[in-house]
Parts: C-alpha cells; sequence; structure tokens
DNA sequence: GCTTCGATATTAAACGTTTAAGTAAGATCG
DNA sequence: CGATCTTACTTAAACGTTTAATATCGAAGC
C-alpha cells in the first residue's frame, strides 16, 4: 500500500485555480479588499474551505510587514498575577484579530534581551512589556516598534498600571483604620517605580495618624530574603506588617509562622494584588485588588491607538484599586 | 528639524552590499551551511553586527517552510502546574534553538481548535499539546505536524506523562501506611486517561488493604462541583480524601473548613502533582510530586527526534513520581 | 604545460502573499 | 452613438530568504 505524499500546503494559487479565477480574486475575497462579485466570492470561500485553505502568516509578513501578531513579555509566569494577566491580553488581542506571542523573562535582562529578539525576527505588530528590572532593554526596539508598558509606570512609554500610589494610600487608611499605628513594610525591589509608588502613596495616605517604623526589600517571591528575615526576628514594634505583593505577604505569613507568631492573632499582615491564591491561603489576605482584566484590556486597546498612530504623545493610564477584606488583619490591640 | 525616516528594516540584501560580498555568502554565514572564507565570513559577521542585522523569519519560512518555532497548547495557565511546565519546555527549546509559541485553550475544544488555527497560520515545526477534553483535535494536523501529547496518554501520539498508575499505587500504599482503610475519592474528569489511570492505580495500590467507599468527579478547580460538595456533606465513612490534583485538594480541604471539620485532624487530605502552592496552604499537603522539569525536557527531544524521522513507531513515555510528605495527612484514629 | 580538482564566490529561481496598474465589459450620459 | 465612468477581474512585481547550479581561480597531478 503506498503511503499518500506529504500533504503539500494549500495555497492561495490551488484555491485559484481550483476556482477558476485569479489570484488576486482570492486575496481580495480573504482580506476584503478589492472588489469582488458576489458569486465569485461564494465560489471562492466554497473552495477554500473544501481544500482546508490555511492562511499563510509569512507570506503576508513578506509582503506587508505586518503579522497580526503582538509580543508579551512578562517577567515571571510562576507568580499568579500574570497568568491572570496573560488571559485578559489574549482575550482581547483575539477580539481584535490579534494572536500573542507570549515571553518569559525569567527576571532577567539578558532573557529579556533574548526574547526580544525571538520576537523581532518573528515579526510582531506591537509589544506589551513588564520590565523585568530597572534596565531600558527596548530603547532601541521603541524607535521601530509600537511599545505599551504594563504594571509599571515608565518614562518615554505608553503605560498602563493600577493606580499604586492611590493604592498605597487607600490601604493605609484601612490599616490606620483599624487602630495600627506603628508599620513594617517590606517592599519588592525597589528599582522599580511602581514598588516605590507603593511605599510612597502609603506614607502619605498615613498622614501622620501612624508611622512605618521600618523599611526593608525583598525580591518577589516566596521566600524573604535574609535582610527581610531578619526585620521580622527583630521586629518589637509594628503591629501590622505590609507586603511588596502578595507573593510576599504569603512568605511573611510562613515566616512568622516559623517564629511562632500567628497571623492575625499576634500580628496583621495585609499585601498587594489579590490573585486566585490570596483567597486560598490561610489566613485569606487582606489586600488591594488590582482590576487584573481591565489592566490586560486597557493595555491591548492602547497599543492598538499607538499602532494607528505612531506619534503622539505618550499616554499614561492609572487604574483604580480597592481593598478586598479577609482575615490577615485585624484590629490592633491597645497595649 | 526632520525626524529620522522610520528605520527601514536590515536586510541580508544590505549586510551582502555593505560588505561587498553576494547575498548567498551571507546567508550561508548565517546558516553555517555552504563554504565561506574565513577573512569573508568575519567581514560579514562584523557587517551584521554593525548594521543591526535580524534575521527574518518570515523569509527563511516561506523559503523552507520551517520557522524553528514549536507550538504548546496548554488548557490552563491558572493551574500552576502549567506555568511550571512551561517553563520546563521554554529552556529545553531554546537549548535546541527553538521558540515556543504558547497557546491557551481554557479547557475548550473550539479555543483549541482556534489556538491550532493560529499556530498552523504562524507557522511551525512541531506542536506538544496537552489535551482540554476528550476531542481529538489534533486529528487533521497531526497528518502533516509532529505531535506530541504531554501530561496524557493519548492512543495514537507520541506521549510523555507522569507514570500515574504506578504514582496511584504509591499514594494508596501511603495511606494504608498510615492507617487510613475506607477512602473517599475526588478525580478530576474522567474522560481525561491520565484521571483513570490515578484511580485505577490507587486501587491497584491497595491491594485488599482498604476500600475506596465512594468516588466522585469535579473539574480540576479551586471549588469543587456539587456532586463533589454533596459526596463531601454526607461522608461519614472515609478518614482520607483523595483530591485528583492539588488544586482539587486544596478545594477539598477548604470546603471541610467551611463544614466545620478541620484538616488534618478531622480527617486527612492529599493529592497529586505538588506545585510551588502545594507548600504554601495550610495545612502543607501531603501529595504527589511530578517532575515537572523533566517532563518538558523529556516532551521537547521526543518532538526533536520525532521531527527528525516522521514515521515510525509512537513512543510512549512515563516518568516516575514520587511522594512528598507535609502536614495534610497523618495516622487513622482508631475507632 | 595541460587537465582535474577543490575551494570559494555568484546568479537566479522559488516560496505565498498583497497590491498597484491594467483590461474588459456593461451602464450612464450627453 | 461615442465618450466616460463603474464594476469585476487579471497581470505582474515585490517582500527576505535559501539553495541548486554555475563560474572563477589557484593548486595538484601527470
Amino acid at each position: 500500500m503506498v503511503k499518500p505524499p506529504i500533504q503539500k500546503r494549500i495555497t492561495i494559487k490551488d484555491v485559484a485555480k481550483e476556482a477558476g479565477v485569479s489570484i488576486a480574486a482570492v486575496s481580495y475575497t480573504i482580506n476584503g479588499t478589492g472588489s469582488v462579485g458576489e458569486d465569485v466570492r461564494k465560489r471562492i470561500v466554497e473552495t477554500m474551505q473544501r481544500l482546508g485553505y490555511r492562511h499563510n502568516i509569512a507570506g503576508r509578513a513578506m509582503r506587508t510587514g505586518r503579522t497580526n501578531t503582538i509580543g508579551l513579555i512578562l517577567p515571571d509566569l510562576t507568580n499568579p498575577f500574570f497568568p491572570e494577566l496573560v488571559l485578559a491580553i489574549e482575550r482581547a488581542a483575539a477580539k481584535a484579530g490579534y494572536a500573542v506571542f507570549l515571553i518569559n523573562s525569567q527576571d532577567s535582562t539578558a532573557d529579556e534581551l533574548a526574547g526580544l529578539n525571538t520576537l523581532m525576527q518573528h515579526g510582531i505588530d506591537g509589544l506589551i512589556w513588564c520590565p523585568a528590572t530597572d534596565v531600558n532593554t527596548m530603547k532601541q526596539a521603541k524607535k521601530t516598534l509600537p511599545v505599551v508598558v504594563i504594571d509599571r509606570q515608565m518614562h518615554g512609554y505608553d503605560c498602563v498600571s493600577s493606580d499604586y500610589f492611590q493604592g498605597g494610600k487607600r490601604l493605609a487608611q484601612c490599616v490606620l483604620q483599624q487602630g495600627h499605628t506603628k508599620i513594617g513594610f517590606i517592599s519588592g525591589p525597589k528599582h522599580i517605580e511602581s514598588v516605590q509608588d507603593r511605599l510612597a502613596g502609603f506614607k502619605a495616605g498615613l498622614k501622620g495618624g501612624g508611622r512605618v517604623v521600618w523599611t526593608v526589600q525583598t525580591p518577589f517571591a516566596f521566600t524573604l530574603n535574609e535582610a527581610a528575615q531578619a526585620k521580622l526576628r527583630a521586629n518589637t514594634d509594628a503591629s501590622v506588617i505590609i507586603g511588596g505583593n502578595d507573593m510576599i505577604a504569603i512568605a511573611i505569613v510562613r515566616y512568622l509562622d516559623q517564629l511562632g507568631q500567628s497571623v492575625p492573632q499576634d500580628i496583621s499582615v495585609t499585601g498587594f494584588d489579590n490573585t486566585p491564591w490570596s483567597d486560598l491561603v490561610t489566613p485569606a489576605l487582606t489586600t488591594l485588588r488590582q482590576p487584573i482584566p481591565n489592566l490586560g484590556q486597557t493595555a491591548v486597546s492602547l497599543l492598538l491607538e499607538r499602532m494607528q498612530k505612531p506619534a503622539g504623545r505618550k499616554k499614561k493610564i492609572s487604574l483604580e484599586t480597592e481593598i478586598v477584606t479577609r482575615s490577615s488583619m485585624i484590629a490592633a490591640t491597645q497595649s
């Protein structure tokens, strides 16, 4: 028995021949451009389906330089915030007819550059970028490629993020309401602008009603670095600890547990982000919710806008956050 | 002031002209094919760097049909098992010079087909697929595209997964050792073969030393469906509940908590997978670890093999699992 | 000194698509 | 009825690569 020959790729040319028209007619029907008579159009559509035609993006890319694909560079897929964001972005992009090519930078500048290279080689029409470090890896690319920065505010780029300053203020007010006046703050890496905004907003929100008695940095991860651990061990003052995001907040709860202190009875903890997991850990985290779906949608529409009109003043968009109250923070005990 | 003209794409042709050689010479140096003199090669490499040349994959794809890209279709990025897997696959693929184009099927057949279409349009050299449902959406694609199924064993495909049957046995033995004899089992959707394997292996591992007193299905998610909740409410017999994966196990712990039963004091719980989160919830989960990095590596190398040699008998690879003991299961109380 | 050979470099065609330019044939209009 | 305008359709070039076929040239073999 003879194997059927490896199925040759069906091209626009095959469709044209089969339908008895020119390849231009086929291209026009696919793209809805040009002018094609109704009967011919129908015949072409029918033929495409019958032959199982699939549009070849490489071919189009050659001719037009466009791929209907947007790149997405994220620092850490294992941070549950990002899969949610990916979903939102994919949905919005799909609605506009764009595919999403996702790159994981692993919080590394080198991987980020390698990822950028991959994306440029494949050809993308635009890029949504969440910078891993403070290095401006897109400085060159930006000249030829529309770029939107997400979850950060970065100078010289269109940006979409939560309003972290405002969010920090909200969280501070919430903490004050619970009667906490002495506060420990374990932030993310200080070189990330949004990290600074959270802290600055928080301090602004205190308005003298409370005081951040100590601050320390640690990476966004499920374990604290030595400096942060030391601060927690030495802590005698603070009745509430703020984590720079929910990963850090979870790490704090775990480390306090190792120290024999239980949350929230002995000490309260809150964080920033709110992911599906923030509700699954014990105690469930009181935290500041980011509007993740909205974040994704906005980034995509801003990018599409910028692809239309490459010039023009950069936009800085900040979205509202809100407190979600769970169990990890209770009222301060009088002492 | 005149804006610099939009930077034109640097092509092989530009490099050739600048270096004073033919485009073929450039192509040969890029690919390491043909024969190029050492001095010319050096001049070309230098010129490429100077001009900032970037290889255009679309152009290559046109000519060769290859894109140095593999597709990856996964059902649910918010299940923390998958980001880990993505990482492993990306690393292995990068090492072999391949980029990974990730598609999220959202557990939906329609999205899976749409994703396949996207991938085919972009052109991929091979596909790693974790089926969302029991529908064989790749039946057609398989004829022209090397496909490796991951985390499932599916008839007619090369497959890489954990040895779930063996794993189920291991878990059963572990449960028996703790003195549990009456067992509730909340599995994932039964149409997934690996789900059946887990249960079958588990039952085989009991060897009459214990009994699965009831079974029920629920989707892989952080909340249980009504049927599963009903079983837990009605449960009087089982002293341990097995979750079909760690998401389900976490959901079980949460629901039991709502019912006023605490884990592991009142009842034990275990699951399958082991993700970073399995250690972060309270109580930390005793579970069956999947060798995620190995899973990813193996899938990639199997795919590369199949891309080399499209014909030949399909391989079925099962990787060893192991129990990781934490707090969610304790010895059965005598009664 | 002639032939043969290997090494190096070039030419030109092909991949699948889009699109400017052109053609043909009615329809409209003066 | 001839000129002009639309509409429907076709031709052919171009995008950036790869690669088979070809050309050139100095060295080796006789």
